[in-house]
DNA sequence: ATTTTTCACGAAACCGGTTTTGTCAACTCA
DNA sequence: TGAGTTGACAAAACCGGTTTCGTGAAAAAT
């Protein structure tokens, strides 16, 4: 059925050691054989097979990526770009991606080592770095090249991709405070992942800048769902000195601010201001759109498969980081502060207790204050 | 550095045969041996190179997934889920998932031939199945397991699984007639693929069912973004007999849908009823909430592996086909008709009569009509 | 004209497994 | 007690490639 390179040899005469050469382009084949060789093997359709060939060379040809779906956060929606830039700077030579799922942490340290060590793939990507990571502890232990998406502690022996996740929150934050907010709360995502300990400096490094004694900062973490968003904001806007200013760690964080601002009959991006952090597509259909920094996706996968060919092919090769930026997204859901935390906080209380005095469901009062 | 068989009979005295023996349960090994040989390979860490059994075995126990990130409408919001399902069930077996892309048609069929003869993959899922697939016929042609997502033309030579989509388009359709909406758009996607049918076959199927001659369709194809839904939705409500319910094959459209009812200063849900596909979760956060049916793109995964895993190894296993359904979200996009779709006309030329009237910018216009 | 070098290829070893075949000792059975 | 089984393993073949080694003929050098 499939043709092998013993066919091929057959079919012409010659050795398979000599098709082989051929074909790997050595030197001591003259080009005629060469180039029968080559149009044999086209007209037969024949390929090496990528397993026989692992064999001699103990490459398996594919590099993994493992993935846990249950941590829904963060890398979801852009997953396909990721594996698109990935995959598409991996094929150059002929690598491809193999990708696998993990439920628990325990799972995905385990199938770590068993996919290298059953030379199943040569190297691996790590998304979503955490702190004192278990995969590159024994990762490192079996020498297995690898990549790591984000930033860990110690970054002099890895290659590593990342966004300056610093910087965009420093950013963010002096946007809020040049548009006059003064009470600012940070949301949080995962606090076992390092992205988050960055994301929080960057908030921090904004208020140093500018004038830490005028500014009053909650901080908050492990908010990384629209719910766990929503009743995070709702319980802050309640209380008696809230913020007017809401820096998200994650887009989603940030859509359920939007949300518990409306539904205490709230204006995003006039009575509170919000910012978050990827560019998920939601963000641009929330009303208003989100404010946020778009991560482009498709260029960290490739940034991270290049980095990864090299560790693989050229021996010696050392270790690399770099550093990009994302985009600010600006959208509707930021502005100049228009009431400051009292302020607000007696607005809120206002219209709270006109909203419990009429006993309409909410969807009719969300329409009827749109007519 | 990595220990093989050989250094795993040499450390035992035996010959590597009886080791191999040993692990893979041959009857004619001593059980103390069989004991030995499992006990030293678990204090090496031995672990059987995938690709060296490989070449014996003819297997590479891994399977394929090539995805186009250019149509990115459909499977990128629940990829993960989609490739969580496959990953999960074919680990079982000791399988890996090899995920490449394609940038073009060209590409995707060459990339499922190279995958399949250079033996990197044992056999294929085929997402986003379509008209005279050009994958099926290759892999036809190469006597490559496949399993396809999505129906197609002949349904008894292939293994599938799929959502009834037709029944679900049925369902949608006989759900706005009973609303009253007696004007309707079909917003199909891609007429490429497959699905496009089915869909249209289910909405023309709800009509035939209710009375043809009272309700009027009008049918559109490849609108397949927020754009395209925007657009689309605008002419037609702007033409002189506008539908006032909308029928659309992909979530994203359903959505362009809904902006362009807000920026005609319609409710959605009031004025027109929409109903999408897919269950994207930009679907939750539009307001109001997108009705539309959600399909388990895990389950869909899972059953994909299970059947491709049939083929690869039981042989002469018979394809099989299965077909569940997705699941009504109903949300507040669609209701009871309050217009028909000459009033609706008339409200609509009196409303944009209106709004070209005072120049104020879209977004304060629709800040001030909130508050 | 003979020796040396180069060229082009065949033969064979090798990679790390699996599977078949061969072999010897211990058992069984007549 | 001798022939036939059986058990348990070693040895070897094999899978489909790659790479090293060896070799005969032609070309170059002496």
């Amino acid at each position: 059925m499939k043709i092998t390179i013993q066919d091929l040899a057959d079919h012409l005469g010659i050795s398979k050691g000599t098709v082989s050469r051929a074909l790997r382009g050595y030197a001591d084949v003259s080009a005629s054989t060469v180039a029968r060789v080559q149009q044999a093997a086209k007209e037969l359709g024949y390929q090496p097979s990528a397993v026989a060939q692992g064999i001699k060379t103990g490459l398996a040809r594919s590099v993994g990526l493992i993935l846990m779906p249950k941590s829904q956060a963060a890398s979801r929606p852009f997953l396909m770009q990721f594996i698109n830039g990935i995959s598409t700077s991996i094929a150059k030579q002929g690598y491809t991606l193999t990708v696998a799922t993990a439920q628990s942490d325990a799972e995905m340290v385990e199938l770590h080592r068993d996919l290298f060590v059953q030379r199943k793939v040569d190297g691996f990507i790590l998304p979503r770095t955490m702190h004192d990571d278990p995969r590159i502890q024994i990762l490192d232990q079996l020498k297995a090249p690898l990549v790591l998406y984000g930033q860990t502690e110690d970054l002099t022996q890895y290659s590593w991709f990342d966004i300056n996740q610093v910087e965009c929150f420093r950013r963010a934050t002096a946007r809020l405070l040049a548009f006059g907010h003064r009470h600012l709360a940070f949301l949080g995502g995962d606090a076992q992942l390092f992205y988050n300990s960055l994301r929080k400096k960057g908030v921090e490094l904004g208020i140093e800048e500018f004038d830490q004694e005028k500014v009053q900062l909650q901080i908050f973490e492990n908010i990384t769902t629209v719910p766990d968003g929503l009743e995070c904001a709702m319980r802050l806007l309640r209380s008696p000195q809230p913020p007017t200013g809401f820096l998200c760690a994650l887009d989603l964080a940030a859509l359920g601010v939007i949300r518990a601002t409306k539904q205490l009959e709230l204006i995003p991006g006039e009575h509170i201001s919000v910012i978050g952090y990827e560019g998920i597509p939601e963000g641009e259909f929330s009303e208003p759109g989100l404010t946020t920094f778009a991560v482009d996706q498709y260029e960290a996968g490739f940034q991270c498969g290049v980095k990864l060919m090299q560790l693989i092919h050229e021996k010696g090769a050392k270790v690399s980081g770099t550093l990009t930026m994302a985009v600010l997204l600006e959208r509707g859901s930021d502005g100049p502060v228009r009431l400051n935390s009292s302020e607000l906080a007696t607005f809120i209380r206002s219209r709270k207790g006109l909203l419990s005095s009429q006993k309409t469901p909410h969807k009719m009062t969300e329409k009827s204050l749109r007519n």
